[in-house]
DNA sequence: GTATGTGCAAACCTTTTGCCTGTCG
DNA sequence: CGACAGGCAAAAGGTTTGCACATAC
């Protein structure tokens, strides 16, 4: 463990985003300039065949990051702003492993997006991104 | 309307798989060999802002097309093999759209992908792919 | 004949890798 | 010292694009 993968991952625990590499890059030469790309690759790969980071794709042509939780979650992309918003649903996670089942499969993994349009008149706690609205159960 | 395009669109329509450009374009080359991966480029990109084609992202670094169908569906990756099973599945929508809903979002579009492992004594019709197993409702 | 499509190859962009140096224990 | 981590820059792999030529209508 050097130093370099030590700010890599203190820049990974603290973010509540999605950041990509070019992001985590940004973030990471903040704290220390002596760190090239070529780490934060290296880095994001070893911590995401480890299962303590997960890659993500919502389009765009690159990689965006996060880390593992416990328990699955799922996200919701506002269309009009792209703000990620992160949610969990038992009922969905039972849902899909039944359906693998009767397909014949054991589940392993899964993903599901779902990409939407704020309603008008809605709860929608928009406003600052208060950095820790946290995963919500639906 | 060119005669490359015919071929591409004609490729597509046929194809009840998942190919990705590479694929598209051994497939178009095959019905005639004056056909370039970029007109092949071009043309899905073309074809998926009209909305006729979508892209779809399995991993592995490539983009993926199918046909735009009414109604929508999900993938399931086999993820020992390779293969993906398409399947409906009424539920899973309008649990989808519902947690939208309570998050204050109208649903606009979705995906969900299960990555999953063929149980050992399962139903499984594996073996030659039979060209149109179709999509199945779960 | 003009507008649009195509082929080719070069350019792009993200990600990976080779190689040699730096760092940890 | 010995093994592993990092920097740099080049390479790789998928996708896009500039330009001159071909095709459609």
């Amino acid at each position: 463990m050097t130093g370099q993968r030590r700010v890599i991952a203190h820049v990974l625990s603290e973010a509540d985003d999605h950041p990509d590499v070019e992001e985590l890059y940004r973030r990471a030469s903040a704290l220390d300039n002596r760190i090239s790309v070529a780490t934060v690759y290296r880095t994001v790969r070893l911590l995401e065949e480890r299962g303590i980071l997960e890659r993500r794709d919502f389009g765009g042509g690159r990689a965006r990051y996060e880390a593992s939780e416990n328990g699955c979650h799922y996200h919701l992309i506002d269309i009009d702003s792209g703000r990620v918003i992160e949610f969990e649903n038992e009922e969905l996670v039972s849902l899909l492993s039944q359906i693998a089942k009767k397909l014949g499969f054991d589940l392993v993994s899964h993903r599901a997006e779902l990409f939407g349009r704020a309603e008008k008149g809605a709860t929608a706690d928009e406003g600052k991104n208060t950095s820790s609205e946290g995963k919500k159960s639906v």
